[in-house]
DNA sequence: GTTAGCACTCGCACTATAAGAGTGCTAACA
DNA sequence: TGTTAGCACTCTTATAGTGCGAGTGCTAAC
C-alpha cells in the first residue's frame, strides 16, 4: 500500500484543519468542508489505511483521526502549501528596523520581539563565538592587578573578559603589552588565540611571564567563547496552546527552557539553515510533544547564529517556516 | 475590640497551618494540632472576631478560615518566630562559593541558582550604575568609526559601550583622547558624566568636536546606566503551586515576569534593606496574588544591588526573609 | 469566659443518564 | 473494483442528582 495523491490530499487537509481546531479531526466534516469531492465512507476507508500506514492516530475508538509526528513530517517535506501573504512578508523584512542593533541588543530583545510577533517561544543563539578572528586587541588597566582584554573581531563582535595580570605593570605597560599582543594575534581565530596562550603558559619563556596566570587566561577565554548564549523570550506563549492545559506538562516545559545547554545543543543541530524539528526529532524528551523551527542569521563574514521558535507539534509549520527564514535575513542584514 | 495575645496566637497557628496545607484552616483541626489547650468552640469565637477584623477570610460559609494579606502584613511584621536552622543558615553562608565570581556570572547564574535553594521564582538586579564614580576611562579603536569606550568605576564594575567616531582618528588619537577624558572625568559619577557630555554637545567647543556626535554618547550611556538590568531564574517553580494550577493564572505570572521595567520597579521599591511585598502591596495587578521578598548586596562600597524571590502570598515568611538576607550577605562578600 | 451540643450550610466527589460525534462494517450501486 | 449510503456500536463529554463530610453559628449549660 503506498501513499496516492487522494491519500495525500487527505492528510493535508486533515493536518491543516487539526493545525487549526487542535480536534481530532472526523470523516464527515472533512467531506463537508475539504471540498474533495468524496463522501464521508470513502473519507473513512482511506483514513483507515492512513493509520494503519502510522501517519494517523486515533485518541480512542470514536474519535476522529489525529496526524503523527511521521505526518507532520511528510507534511514539512513534501507538501506545505501557502506561506505568508506578500503584506506579512513584508512586516517580516522590515521587522526589526529600530529594535535591534547590534548583538546586545540583540541577546537582549531579540527573542521578546520574536515571540512577540509569532506568538510562540522563541529562541536567540549567538554565533559560535571560538571561530572569530581576531582583528585588534587592547588592554586596558582597571586598578589594582586587573586588566580588561578587549578583542575585536573581524565581524566587528567585541569580547572582553577582565584579566588577573601583575601588580607592577602600570598604564603604559599594559598599553604596550597589548599592541604587542595585537601584532601576534590579528589574523588568528579565537580558537587559535587560546591555544598559543596555553602554549605560552607551558613554555613559560619571557613573553608568558609578563601576564602573570597566562593559562589562566586562556581559560577564561575558553568559558568565554565556547559558552554561547541563549536568551529565551515570550516562554508564557506556550500556555496559550490548550496542549498545556495541564500544570505538569507545562512546568517540564517551562523547566527544560532554563537549562540553557540543552537548548544550545537544539539550536546547534540544525545551525546553518533554516530547519524544522518534529517532536523525538528534538532529541529533548521535555521537548517530545514540540516542534522546533530555526533559521540561520549571519554576523559579518560567515559566522552564523539561530534564531527559533518552538511550540506544540501543531503547529503552521508553512507560514513559520517561511517566516523564520525571512526574519533571520532581516536579522543578518540589520547586524552586517 | 483589639487583637489580644489568644487571638495573636490563633492567627499564627492558622497562618502557618495554611502556609502548610493551602486548605481553610477548621476550629475543629486547629483546637487539636496547635496545642493552645482552647476547645474548637473558643476557636471559632475568636476566629468571628477576627474574621470581623479582616484578618481572616471564609471561601464559603462552611470552610475554614483562609488568612488575609492584612493576616500575612501582621505576622511579617510582629510575628514570625523560628527561621531558619543552624545548618540551613550555613549553608546559605556558603553558598555562593565557587559559583558567582562577579557581576556577569551573577546575571547570568544567580537568579538560577537562588530559585534553585528555595524553590521560588527568583529575580536579580543589577546595582544602580548611574552613581558608580568614573576610577578610569578608556578609548579602544575598533575599526572603521567604531570605538569601544571602557569606563572602569570605582567599584570595579566595567560599563563599555561601542560609539561612533570620526573616521579620521587613528590609535594613538584615540589613546590620547581617552586619558584626556580620564582625567576630566575621573571622580565623577556615571550621571554626572552623562550630563557633562549633554553639555560639550550643546556648546560644541573644539573639544566636543573631537567625537562625533557626543550627544549621542551621552544618550548611548543614558541607555547603558540607566537601564538597570534584572534576570529571572527558575520562573516554573510557580507552577509547582497549586495556587497557579490554571492556565490563566500561570500565564498572567509568566507574561508579567517577561516585563522587565516592572520587574525592575518592583525590586526598586524595596531598595537597600530586606523587604516582604504581600499580594496588594507588590503595586502590580498580575503579583496581586504574590508575595515578594527582597534582599539588598552590596558591590564595591555602597552600591546596591537586590536579590528577591517571588511566590504565592502563603509563604514561609520567617523562613524565606532570613534566607534571602543572608544570601544577600554572601553575595556581598563575594562580590567585593 | 469556656465548652458541649446541635441544626444547618455548602462544596465536593461520585454516580447515573443522555447526547453527540465518529467509527467500522455491510450491502448496494456505478 | 471503487464509491456510497445506512446502521449498529463505541466511547467521550456534559449535565443533573445524591450523599457525605467538614465546618460554622447559635444556644444553653458549666
Amino acid at each position: 500500500m503506498d501513499v496516492d495523491a487522494r491519500k495525500l490530499r487527505i492528510l493535508q487537509a486533515i493536518i491543516e484543519d487539526y493545525i487549526l481546531s487542535n480536534t481530532p479531526v472526523g470523516s464527515r466534516t472533512l467531506s463537508k468542508t475539504s471540498g474533495l469531492g468524496v463522501s464521508s465512507a470513502t473519507i473513512r476507508n482511506e483514513m483507515a489505511d492512513l493509520t494503519e500506514m502510522g501517519y494517523l492516530m486515533q485518541p480512542h475508538v470514536s474519535a476522529g483521526r489525529v496526524p503523527s509526528e511521521k505526518a507532520y513530517r511528510l507534511y514539512v517535506t513534501h507538501l506545505m502549501p501557502e506561506g505568508l501573504t506578500d503584506a506579512e512578508r513584508e512586516r517580516a523584512r522590515t521587522f526589526f528596523t529600530s529594535r535591534i542593533h547590534d548583538m546586545e541588543d540583540l541577546l537582549a530583545q531579540g527573542a521578546e520581539v520574536i515571540s512577540e510577533l509569532t506568538h510562540y517561544t522563541a529562541l536567540v543563539l549567538t554565533p559560535r563565538q571560538s571561530d572569530l578572528k581576531v582583528s585588534r586587541v587592547q588592554l586596558v588597566p582597571v586598578g589594582e592587578g586587573r586588566a580588561l582584554l578587549v578583542i575585536v573581531t573581524d565581524s566587528g563582535i567585541i569580547r572582553d573578559t577582565v584579566l588577573r595580570v601583575s601588580g607592577r605593570l602600570d598604564d603604559t605597560s599594559l598599553y604596550t603589552i597589548g599592541r604587542m599582543l595585537s601584532e601576534r594575534l590579528q589574523g588568528l581565530t579565537l580558537r587559535q588565540v587560546r591555544e598559543l596562550l596555553y602554549g605560552y603558559a607551558a613554555h613559560s619563556d619571557a613573553d608568558a611571564r609578563v601576564l602573570s596566570g597566562i593559562a589562566d587566561l586562556a581559560g577564561q577565554m575558553e568559558k568565554q567563547t565556547e559558552s554561547d548564549r541563549v536568551t529565551v523570550g515570550g516562554a508564557h506563549c506556550i500556555l496559550y496552546y490548550p496542549e498545556y492545559a495541564e500544570v505538569s506538562r507545562a512546568r517540564a516545559f517551562m523547566a527544560e527552557l532554563e537549562d540553557r545547554d540543552c537548548l544550545i545543543s537544539l539550536m546547534r543541530q540544525c545551525e546553518g539553515q533554516p530547519s524544522v524539528l518534529i517532536g523525538a526529532e528534538t532529541g529533548i524528551p521535555a521537548f517530545s510533544d514540540c516542534s522546533v523551527i530555526t533559521a540561520p542569521y549571519r554576523v559579518g563574514h560567515g559566522h552564523t547564529g539561530a534564531i527559533g521558535i518552538i511550540g506544540p507539534t501543531r503547529m503552521p509549520y508553512a507560514h513559520m517556516t517561511e517566516l523564520m527564514t525571512l526574519l533571520g535575513e532581516a536579522l543578518s542584514e540589520m547586524l552586517s
